[in-house]
DNA sequence: GATCGTATTGGACGATTGCCCAAACTAGCA
DNA sequence: TGCTAGTTTGGGCAATCGTCCAATACGATC
């Protein structure tokens, strides 16, 4: 067993695990560059350089392999972008590393098309859309606190329709060139302002 | 030929067409269930209820069958959003359109999946890629028409902030229940509020 | 009747799919 | 030098894939 590492299985169980890692790299790749479904057995064994039996022996199915590397990508960015949100400061600031995602992210990225591919095939997999869903939830709820913080009215409909907006925005624009990304910085500003013209910043019922 | 139109080909035509149509209609429901690069000949057939052969006699290609049939379902919902703004004569209205168009399509239905799927495909499909990036363009220009019309500040980008904001929340509600629809409205009306995000009934210029 | 054009049928084709497995390999330990 | 456990190999398996095509059906025209 591996618990009792440290024995004898010292490069063979490295390199198995050497071996899953790639694989679970490749997916990621894959994933983005030919989509969810289209992505073999055979594919993933040569990009990451190993035979075809090895897939099915460090995963139980493909699907299976496909689900833990896009949810370890997409974990991981999130965290990322959740420590990034809490060096921010300013509203502005908050807003400001949504628009470096808009630039680093360009919607024909891999991590952007990923992203979609992971979005859709959750609609066909049960425990990949609830684990899916814990991520955006993650996220959602980290946005909305920053908001909350910088007196934003509406915090958690706000980071909802941020959120949104960023891979609506990616989507849109893996189409084609569409607005320039920093005319679309100012309108979402819009979003996160607390208080633009008269009004005073506190939470106001948006119940009519 | 065809443009002989009334001699012999009179009920053997329209078969055709109308297997043509199924065809089309099924690979429409298929994109939507299944995924775009799991849809199949056969499966095509079977759900149009023709021949796995007639496929191949209507379309070149199933590529082409696919493309054929999400183009036309989004053409035609980009003309019916069009032809709704064309009604709407307040900022407000054009708003409850968009609001309308989410509660509809709630992400998970079939229509919202087809325009995700067809997101996708397009980035690994050229001809695709730019029929769909000018569905997209039209209806962006037409949304920021309507918008400049209403003296929203920065139509276009708006626009195309919004037109992704939609897109965005329909595929992150496909993940879960998130924030209820008549709140992401009032977070979105800050968008096409050039004055203020508060009252919404009545279009009141308070200060500009 | 015969002839023609279009549409349909059902299967053949080679390629590829996910998954499986007996055998070979690689080390650490006795 | 066995022994054992984890890993890798390469091919086999049945199923499905897209595409093609000879044969057939059928109504319109002569």
């Amino acid at each position: 067993m591996t618990e009792k590492a440290g024995t004898m299985n010292a490069t063979a169980a490295d390199r198995g695990r050497e071996a899953r890692r790639r694989l679970l790299e490749a997916a990621a790749e894959l994933i983005a560059e030919r989509g969810w479904a289209a992505v073999s057995t055979r594919m993933l064994a040569e990009r990451a350089g190993v035979a075809p039996g090895v897939v099915h022996y460090h995963f139980s199915s493909v699907q299976a392999l496909l689900t833990e590397a896009a949810l370890a990508v997409m974990h991981d960015l999130v965290e990322q972008a959740g420590a990034g949100m809490e060096r921010a400061h300013m509203p502005g600031e908050a807003l400001g590393l949504m628009i470096d995602f808009l630039t680093a992210y360009d919607g024909r990225d891999p991590v952007s098309l990923l992203f979609a591919e992971t979005y859709l095939a959750a609609g066909r997999d049960e425990d990949l859309r609830r684990s899916l869903g814990e991520v955006v939830t993650d996220f959602r709820r980290a946005l909305a606190g920053r908001l909350a913080e910088h007196q934003v009215p509406a915090p958690d409909a706000t980071a909802a329709v941020l959120a949104a907006a960023i891979d609506g925005i990616m989507l849109h624009r893996a189409l084609g060139p569409g607005p320039d990304a920093t005319d679309l910085t100012a309108v979402l500003r819009r979003l996160v302002a607390p208080t633009e013209p008269g009004p005073p910043a506190t939470e106001q019922g948006d119940t009519p």
